[in-house]
DNA sequence: TCTTGCATGTAAAGGGTTACATGATTTG
DNA sequence: CAAATCATGTAACCCTTTACATGCAAGA
């Protein structure tokens, strides 16, 4: 199996969360606001538009207003909001763990019950990712010896639990 | 240009670091301590390793002792340790970054001037990271009311300052 | 009207993963 | 000697990116 598509999601949640838009005003967001976590070329997305529209996950908006270009608005439809819907619901994974950011930004609502499950989700995935990632240190590193031997190694272990043991606390402040 | 290939240098990586190496111990080794960053398949590193034969960046150890499988070990070749410190001395950008810590990863003398060299440019990068952060944060969420509209985003973005800042101070102490 | 810019569209090339294959070695 | 294991090897498929193409529209 390839590796699983993100953009169809992407795409929803932009349509979800902004109504109408065009492929233009979609890679303007990923661009200024997504282009931390992740990037597309456009030469993906407008074929993706033109599949999800064969799959009725959205719509060509019809231009109520000005038809001033030849720009093509885009709406979301019921199916895809179920496609959304399920993909935020689907439990995170070492796997699928670099998609959580993205996840988020696709909820808007504070009070979102799915953003508070997220939140959790995250949580225990990361605490058991400290847990991992100590016993790993402790069994590499205990000896003073075996860090001078490989510091390199030895810095981004240290690191990473740092780095996981920042997130797990600010999981936490986050989760009620 | 498709995306930059990455095994090459981390197969150079190994074989400096460890010496003597057949293509299942280095799976072996991304398995245990590397796969928190990077991930490859053996599909991948088998063809790879002819390749690299064929370049004479690393070349077939002669069986000095037993011959007890079909194992072929490897070693790496001057050629192959010039390429190594030319990519570990390549500037670190927006782009490379996600690799600095396969990078440090083979670095195993701490008093080594590229450790130093790498971290203190990947200590200017994520610095500027904040500022950018910070700015884009104070732009959008500036007023109160933006939070609620869009508080999966903010999330996101608040999380983001937070891991950068947190990684530029464990960059400062790490460098001299 | 002609040129330039731009939203959208298409093609070609390489990276990466999964699934399957090979051949030797151990194990019963 | 048969069967299972395992290091290595191969094939097919999709994703992604870069480069190039189209066709309309604003502005000179």
């Amino acid at each position: 199996m390839p590796r699983p598509r993100v953009l169809p999601y992407i795409i929803l949640g932009l349509l979800n969360k902004n109504g109408m838009m065009s492929g233009k005003d979609m890679i303007s967001e990923f661009k200024t606001d997504i282009s931390e976590f992740w990037t597309v070329s456009h030469s993906q997305l407008y074929p993706e538009l033109q599949r999800m529209v064969d799959e009725k996950q959205i719509k060509v908006a019809e231009d109520v207003e000005v038809k001033d270009r030849k720009v093509i608005n885009y709406v979301i439809e019921a199916k895809g909001q179920e496609t959304l819907k399920r993909w935020l619901a689907e439990p995170i994974t070492l796997k699928n763990d670099e998609l959580t950011s993205l996840k988020l930004y696709c909820i808007s609502d504070q009070r979102a019950p799915i953003l508070q499950q997220i939140l959790k989700q995250c949580l225990a995935l990361h605490q058991q990712k400290v847990v991992h990632l100590k016993a790993r240190k402790e069994l590499l590193f205990g000896d003073e010896l075996a860090i001078k031997a490989n510091y390199g190694h030895y810095l981004i272990l240290s690191r990473a639990i740092e780095r996981e043991s920042d997130y797990v606390n600010w999981l936490q402040s986050k989760i009620n």
